[in-house]
DNA sequence: GTCTATATCTTGATAGAC
DNA sequence: GTCTATCAAGATATAGAC
């Protein structure tokens, strides 16, 4: 299978429209003829690109992740402060939510992953995995220097956070309510400032 | 349409595996074949209970809805003060995340909410309505009496809160990790207990 | 690379006998 | 209420011409 970086322009529109339906409908809820429509071509011209739906969908997550790195080393430029960063990072998320309510990539296949191919499930993982990893950085670096709370380990924070958002999404799209990444975390980042803490009696 | 609480002993063992199915795989993911397979009974006996896989899911979700205001109630009986009470709360969704990773039969179906009949989608959000509204009394209380912090509104704790927990399932799906509602509630509690805020310089 | 044609299977759903 | 038989539609996937 061939890697994303390497693959023709028709393949690339290919991966955008199943992106796009992954976020949209998941997994288990398009089909190759779907794509088809979307990108102007039969379908038979989509298995020419990709040979089954998990090979699309694994290249579609593979890209997905390659790209949200790159997010995460542009915020890093941008912003200084742990606060600042962690609002930026769900900003990476309200993106694409704003855009009828499209939901992660990858929170749209943990939430399928019981009728996913193996495969797809290893790179959902690999997602999760990279953003556990970075958010951990950010927060230890944010405790370190007092801007956030020590009340709760980094690891722990990291994956509240992720939590936080993709559930947002899942929660928003059921709702006729405001609810959504961007202002989950910065409701969040309220209770995960740093405060000199004294517990009440 | 007949209502869950009127319904045939067999049609309520239907309702069990579609409600077993959809936590499992989701609405996209589990056919009236699947159904009937762990029935035990063919697939035309199950559209003889629900003629339609939509009317199937809405009583599902209806039931569901109608089961976790009931343990809502308990929760009232058995704890008294508001972070017990979320604690609590945090154990209907980790009970059934437990065994095998079942989600909330309403975060699959909010993920899901795109390519869902409108019907479905109204009831899902009534489910998430039900939440946000006792999280708000039960959060309002504990803000009252001291025991939660205030410095994020009731409404914005109350979504955080079950954003959070719908989330933690979905990550923790699609990961290794011991990440789940239990503990994300925990961690969760740890910085919304009130404390003498006193922000650092 | 794209197409038409086709194979094969599964899906949600119905007809009608018992 | 349950079954066998069947349907029409849609799914993933392949063969082979252009």
């Amino acid at each position: 299978m061939k890697h994303f970086s390497e693959i023709s322009l028709t393949a690339e529109r290919v991966v955008d429209a199943g992106e796009f339906l992954i976020r949209e409908r998941g997994y288990n809820g398009f089909s190759y003829d779907d794509v088809a429509q979307i990108v102007g071509i039969k379908k038979p011209s989509i298995h020419h690109h990709f040979p089954t739906k998990s090979e699309l969908a694994l290249v579609i997550v593979q890209r997905y992740t390659h790209r949200f790195k790159e997010s995460l080393l542009e915020i890093e430029k941008k912003f200084a402060k742990a606060p600042d960063r962690l609002l930026a990072y769900a900003g990476l998320f309200e993106k694409t939510y704003l855009m009828n309510r499209q939901l992660c990539v990858c929170g749209m296949l943990g939430a399928e992953a019981s009728s996913l191919p193996e495969n797809i499930n290893h790179e959902v993982g690999r997602f999760f995995k990279v953003n556990i990893d970075w958010l951990l950085e950010i927060i230890q670096d944010g405790q370190r220097l007092g801007l956030l709370t020590t009340s709760v380990s980094p690891q722990d924070m990291a994956e509240m956070m992720l939590a936080a958002l993709e559930g947002s999404m899942v929660v928003g799209r059921g709702m006729m309510t405001h609810i959504g990444p961007a202002k989950t975390a910065e409701n969040l980042l309220k209770v995960l400032i740093a405060t000199m803490t004294m517990p009440q009696v």
